[in-house]
DNA sequence: TGTCCGATTGGT
DNA sequence: CCAATCGGACAG
């Protein structure tokens, strides 16, 4: 009998944003839909700390409609619209309490690729934009079918939307960078709280070494 | 109620 | 570089 891959755990999200952004990378995220499954390895993450960070919404603790499902256990989605036209998903993590969350940012396509295709537009077009296929936070949320009206607040230790372990990225493999589009930040700007698979072509923003 | 603007994307 | 597009946050 096949080994099933091991689910991720409340225990796994209930760590700091830094630790859980890092750990993600590898894991692979699953949709369940009624259309079909799909699924992506995780390539691409930031972290975004709550109270104390600048860039996040949950700085100095706002607590709104909007973010109160970060001040929630661990392993919940938090899913917003950004630009009127976006979702976006991301995992809450750390303690009750403390807004932290973890913004998923890029996939490997894995399960249900030609799903994931017709859902994005891409259908029939060139074997290339397999790669661009879930390559920022609002093309996966729309190849995955992720959205504030389905999915705010549901529990990813649950059945439908969930990750699996997947497999260990070692730390030479992985590079921390600045997060994007946060220039608002301030003195939060700058932080290496992004952390992509070095070398994979499915990122949202190229990593780029230092001269 | 009114104004401002964004954790993005795709096209010029 | 620029527009699309609208909900959230906050001022009044």
């Amino acid at each position: 009998m096949e080994l099933a891959e091991a689910k991720l755990t409340r225990e796994f999200f209930s760590r700091n944003a830094l630790i859980v952004a890092r750990e993600l990378l590898g894991c692979i995220l699953v949709h369940e839909s009624a259309e079909g499954k799909t699924s992506g390895i995780v390539v691409e993450t930031e972290a975004y700390r709550g109270p104390d960070d600048r860039a996040a919404h949950s700085f100095r603790g706002r607590r709104t409609t909007r973010t109160e499902v970060m001040f929630g256990p661990a392993g919940h989605a938090y899913v917003y619209l950004i630009y009127g036209m976006h979702e976006c998903l991301n995992v809450v993590v750390g303690s009750v309490g403390l807004p932290e969350a973890v913004l998923l940012r890029a996939l490997e396509p894995l399960e249900g690729i030609e799903l994931m295709l017709r859902r994005r537009g891409l259908h029939g077009k060139s074997p290339r934009v397999r790669h661009q296929l879930c390559s920022g936070p609002g093309k996966l949320t729309q190849a995955m079918n992720i959205s504030r009206a389905a999915h705010y607040g549901i529990d990813l230790c649950d059945n439908v939307l969930y990750f699996l372990r997947g497999k260990r990225i070692r730390d030479d493999a992985v590079a921390a960078t600045a997060r994007i589009n946060v220039d608002y930040a301030e003195e939060w700007r700058d932080l290496p709280w992004r952390f992509v698979v070095r070398d994979s072509p499915y990122l949202s923003v190229r990593w780029r070494p230092r001269a």
